[in-house]
DNA sequence: TGCTGTGAAGTGCTTCACAGCG
DNA sequence: CGCTGTGAAGCACTTCACAGCA
């Protein structure tokens, strides 16, 4: 009928894989290193070389044969091909445990992911002041951020009002979403939601340890 | 020249979806259903039937054929299977605002995932009292938790102390880790490490936005 | 010579399609 | 009749292997 664009479809697994190199080329940088290939790349994180190379080629050839890679500029190229050497605006839906702690992680600011407006749905909490912000009820969402366009929206809440949270970001405009609260979110087509779920990952640890326990 | 046991292989796929398994039939068991079949699962967790029914043909079988699944059996079948029924002991280094964030969080206790030690290698911290434990001295991690048998590590210091902090820990016989901190880690091969990395997600948004509005 | 970039081969996960059974 | 359990087919990602170039 129709197909994507699709002059290339880039997996997912190449996403998120990106984020790994940035991590490890601000390492090198860091290190005073100037040149790397991509197989002492690829040790680093915990990948194969062909894979390194085959997913930088999805966005341009940032090597020199026989060489290697520019430390400093093909962490230029992978943050511009991945669009993070911006700005962005978030807000926070949900001050818990959990929001206070992002709210105070001063390293989403320091790499440009800015939060710039808070909302909870406790009346207790509605109208505190948080890092310089005033808490506002989640149901005026909308109205609260209609001058700024928030880029991406960051659910904290517990799971069972993660869903309404979701709805007053899409209903405000917002369709990309970090959810840390452990619930599926039904989400419109455009909608674009990345889990965080901590209990995934201690549930898939205490499955690995189950299972070598098994075998001795 | 030799093979694993490989009477089944399961997928690392399969087993992050058990997670979100359990998550959709808690939410079911709540709401009083008592039955579910593979389709409105799936759809509950973003899949498709078939795969619903193979990740569980992994482990057994749980359906009743023309009827679906028990919801309440179903359950206990996958938290047995993932080895969740039952209680774990934690350890937890770095109490910044993540760590203190996770100390609060009372739904790790409540799933069985008890942290009982926690170690920091800030000597301002060391001695401290946070949730009736006091802060230990990380380089002496293995000493302190000599006596208890630890399953699992957290690690949430900054990334440049993350591989000490694990090398603590594999030091005191501890090679499942939970690692928060934005950096990877070298590990043994018998060593477990699930990464929980915001930024990975964030950045993945940010591409997805990117891309998105390109192409209007 | 050394390492990138890339078609081709390999691998493993997902989806299909249907037999089997309550 | 409906839904599970599962071999077979399809698809997507990974790895190999080497041509191409500095």
């Amino acid at each position: 009928m129709f197909s994507e664009p699709k002059s290339k479809h880039i997996p997912r697994a190449t996403i998120h894989r990106l984020a790994t190199y940035v991590q490890a080329l601000e390492n090198l940088a860091r290190d005073g290193m100037e040149i790397v290939s991509s197989n002492p790349l690829a040790d680093a994180c915990g990948v194969n070389g062909s894979q390194v190379r085959k997913d930088l080629a999805y966005f341009g050839e940032f090597g020199v044969r026989g060489v290697g890679y520019n430390v400093k500029s093909l962490l230029l190229a992978i943050t511009q091909a991945l669009g993070v050497d911006r700005e962005w605006k978030m807000a926070l839906v949900g001050v818990g445990n959990l929001g206070r702690a992002i709210l105070n992680h001063h390293e989403f600011r320091l790499r440009g992911f800015n939060i710039i407006a808070i909302f909870d749905c406790d009346p207790f909490k509605i109208g505190e002041i948080m890092h310089g912000m005033e808490v506002r009820c989640t149901d005026d969402l909308k109205t609260h951020i209609r001058d700024v366009n928030i880029d991406i929206g960051i659910i904290t809440t517990p799971p069972e009002r993660a869903q309404r949270a979701a709805d007053n970001l899409f209903s405000a405009g917002i369709y990309s979403i970090l959810n840390f609260a452990p619930a599926r979110i039904k989400a419109p087509e455009i909608a674009h939601v990345e889990y965080v779920d901590f209990f995934h990952h201690l549930y898939a640890l205490a499955f690995d340890v189950t299972k070598t326990d098994m075998h001795e």
